[in-house]
DNA sequence: GCCTAATCGAGACGGTACGTCGGGTCTTGCG
DNA sequence: CGCAAGACCCGACGTACCGTCTCGATTAGGC
């Protein structure tokens, strides 16, 4: 009715909060420092976001959108681009000291679980549904046999297996997921797919 | 010379620590909650730790001293075993509320992913070892070629994917891990390590 | 532009400080406990004062702004009257278990000695000239003789000679102040103005 | 029976209390700092005093004992020269930062009130009855009427404005107190004597 | 010249208060 | 009305001292 709310605002307001988590991580972040970064009040924050989680989960979730699977010819190759840039994403300072706390934080709140799945996880999804399709298409993989619910434990097998091996070589290992690790991670893919595709 | 350290003091803590994770979880749980549980006053739990992260780790690293690997005659059942009882743990409510909180906090303190590493996660290495010596003995998997850094490689690359994949079906995804899944991955599994080891 | 401080804070403050003062004294008196019962946070009290010795003489304060000076019809009798109220408001128990540890701490703190001077001390000085000027308008003692330095020096001797007598009558021989020896001071004090008049 | 306690260990600490008054004040001096700088145990310090009151008292004590009133000829410069030296006293920065905290805290504690006037104030009031027989045996002021009471209500009166009044000017008014005010003090103090001795 | 018991150093311990910090809400005027 | 400013309540933080308690290692006496 009266003054509509800045759009100016919400693009500063989140990329403050992406250089602060860089400057500073999760844990010392605050929602005034944010808001001072932005040139905003505190209470612009809470009139957008419920709170810290949530405000971050969506200055995070931006970074997930550059994520895509361009066509490198097999499906092997495939999946090493995949892997070698959702890796690079997750290593990212405004990812890594974030998406841990965040999903942990949302262990016992539904509600952040649910826009952290809407906003981070599902974006991830589809690549492995496209890759599939992709690797259908050139007969790497069988075509689907018509059972959407065995197709649909399988996805979730694969997108388990690989965001939670790569996140966990990034964050818990800290070790470098580079080509050659990624070539023999997708090789060991290619193998198990194989196994439970046949 | 002075008077020691008090052993049933470190205990007390430990307990109240987990006990404390069970009923608040990790955001709520208070120093001075535990050193109440505990009987023992705040200073003393600083005395010991650094902080509510290291005292956590050390709380919740001991669960993982009771993860075995029982023969159970075939590598896909000895893995089908571990991933079952490797979930439970990690459902368990003091380590659901608490490890993925730890590992974020540890992404900017060397110190503490150090102590992660060293208290939890180094520890469950050797099942790693295990199982594949025993799948060797078995003739299910090929003898050692020499070539201890590719074993090491191999093996991490292994405990990667394990982890990494039990953690995120059930912190992220949120999904049950039960027979029938760990099925299914460790048939998965057994393809990988066909395709990597040939 | 921004919200300002709330008055009433400040007075159930100071209200809740000697209230706490009588009951606890100063040594029990606790910032979180007067913060409890002014219903108000912690913060509060340390956005307003530095520290406790700062807030207590702040609430001690108002107390001496009650001391007055009527008109007995004599020299002697206006001192025997202000004694006796200026020991009565000593004996406070607001004020006599304070009064000594904030002079006490005030002897390394500049800043607090300066509070304690402006908020208590220079409050009072008014009175010794008060009595001064209606003696000399009944004639009981010598008009000023033009020399300003002169009269301040007498008039803080008379000061410290009253206050420091007073006080240490109550809070260090810690016998009480009866007409008896009021009447007595009074008459040591004449006697005394007319040597240093003279 | 056994083994006595150091008397070098005594000495050792009152020093160390000395020291750390002089440096620190008496809020920040502390008791593991007095042990420290002693080369002793906290427990040592416990074993000998009930606290730090206690032990400050004892500490500072010593330093009353070099009070005395040499024969200056005359009940003036008597009077002058015991206000000049007990004002040096009390100015020292061990008595300065001590004497007003211990009083303020023996307000609520009747043995720690006790061992201050036992080992500081009293000693200061023989200072006056001798004075006062010095001044009689000069025909400075009349002979004792044997009238005991009376005798040492004066007494305690004069005690309470030289030493009030000179601890005022030192530590609340925090003025200096130099041979011309010693003077003028004196001056007034012996037109009161004349007023109630007459 | 041993025995034995109190004393000593060191420092861990249970408490209590401190002063600070961050989260999230509420209030005040400006635009 | 939306907003910047910032006061407010709440609750946890990590620190500092207090005075007590265990330790094992000295020391004197008394025998």
């Amino acid at each position: 009715m009266a003054r509509p709310r800045s759009a100016a605002a919400d693009r500063a307001i989140l990329d403050a909060t992406r250089s602060a988590l860089v400057e500073l991580g999760w844990s010392r972040l605050t929602m005034a420092d944010v808001a001072a970064r932005a040139g905003v009040a505190k209470t612009t924050l809470y009139r957008r976001w419920p709170g810290k989680s949530e405000m971050v989960v969506d200055a995070v979730a931006v970074l997930f959108d550059e994520l895509e699977l361009p066509d490198r010819g097999s499906l092997q190759a495939d999946i090493e681009g995949v892997v070698l840039s959702f890796a690079a994403l997750v290593s990212r300072p405004e990812a890594k000291t974030s998406l841990m706390a965040v999903v942990a934080e949302s262990t016992h709140r539904p509600a952040l679980r649910d826009r952290v799945r809407s906003a981070i996880v599902d974006r991830q999804k589809h690549l492995v549904l496209q890759g599939r399709a992709r690797a259908q298409a050139r007969g790497e993989l069988p075509p689907d046999k018509g059972d959407a619910e065995h197709t649909r434990r399988t996805v979730d097998l694969i997108f388990d297996v690989v965001a939670g091996t790569v996140v966990h070589r990034c964050l818990v290992s800290d070790e470098p997921v580079d080509e050659t690790w990624a070539r023999t991670f997708a090789l060991l893919l290619m193998g198990g797919l194989a196994a439970v595709s046949g």
